[in-house]
DNA sequence: TAGGGACCTGCC
DNA sequence: GCAGGTCCCT
């Protein structure tokens, strides 16, 4: 039994800057920290990270949240008869990245969006400055976000960004404004509303995506993203009133509260496991 | 508040 | 045609 299932957890839209360098091996960027990871390194041993082979020393604990239970799942499916009927998704775990800006860029790119196009048009904003020597250093993190807002619109439109073009340099110039990367680290400290007002007066940034910011870059784990999927999920679960209906803004409101009320600051980690779910479903052509 | 359409690109 | 949304307008 596995714990951690590579390939779920890094390529479930929480982060974008991972690929699969050969069957099993996973090469990638936790900010400017380089990984290549092996699915079968993981939770054999007492010590999971024994047999991980990094170009540094740096711990993976944090970012698989690995002093969380290990069995998420079952943990969760204890707060709520309902969520426990879900099928299970082995292996999968909520992962905490450690730059707020990587996360923050990179969910400015997923709106209306497909995996593959966002990985791209993340490594164009966030490049690699010395992939062939193992990535980049902790040094060139400041300098990289401050180079966003130069990016022209029809610079990135050429590069594949299409209407988010516009916004996104704009949305880098008025957090360089805020105070950058350290005023994202100030917002962990804030409560979730206090986090969603300030991410929503972001150009491109709507509800959903203010909830991406906050639970993968502010590690808010109160934040309930509500996509297609997980509205499906919720609809199926404790919503079947509104079936047939769409999502509204006031929906999405009481989703959100919903999750909240049942599992607290599990809310964002029940999310996850109900949107995967849905994902796992659409793949198979059910419901 | 709810509903409708445009918006880039790519894959079913 | 529609997608892991946002924004603008009835």
């Amino acid at each position: 039994m596995n714990p951690i299932d590579l390939r779920k957890c890094l390529t479930s839209g929480q982060v974008f800057r991972w690929r699969e360098a050969e069957p099993g091996v996973w090469e990638g960027y936790d900010g400017s920290q380089f990984g290549r990871l092996c699915t079968a390194s993981f939770g054999l041993q007492e010590d999971p990270l024994g047999k991980l082979t990094l170009a540094e020393s740096g711990s993976w604990h944090q970012y698989f949240r690995l002093d969380e239970p290990q069995d998420l799942q079952s943990h969760i499916a204890a707060m709520c008869p309902k969520f426990a009927t879900l099928p299970r998704q082995e292996g999968l775990r909520l992962l905490r990245p450690s730059d707020p800006v990587e996360s923050f860029f990179s969910f400015l790119c997923t709106s209306n969006n497909h995996l593959g196009r966002i990985t791209k048009m993340v490594e164009h904003l966030l490049p690699l400055a010395h992939a062939s020597e193992g990535g980049n250093t902790a040094a060139d993190e400041p300098e990289r976000l401050l180079n966003i807002p130069s990016f022209t619109e029809p610079e990135l439109r050429a590069a594949g960004f299409g209407y988010r073009a516009a916004t996104i340099p704009r949305a880098a110039q008025l957090l360089i404004n805020r105070g950058g990367r350290q005023y994202l680290l100030d917002l962990r400290q804030a409560s979730l509303r206090e986090a969603q007002a300030e991410l929503l007066s972001f150009p491109g940034v709507g509800p959903k995506l203010a909830d991406c910011i906050a639970l993968y870059a502010l590690h808010n784990t109160e934040a309930v993203p509500v996509d297609v999927h997980l509205w499906n999920g919720a609809v199926r679960l404790y919503f079947r009133e509104w079936r047939g209906t769409t999502l509204t803004a006031k929906k999405y409101q009481v989703i959100g509260d919903h999750f909240r009320s049942l599992f607290g600051s599990w809310a964002g980690h029940a999310q996850l496991f109900v949107y995967y779910a849905g994902v796992v479903a659409g793949r198979s052509g059910g419901n």
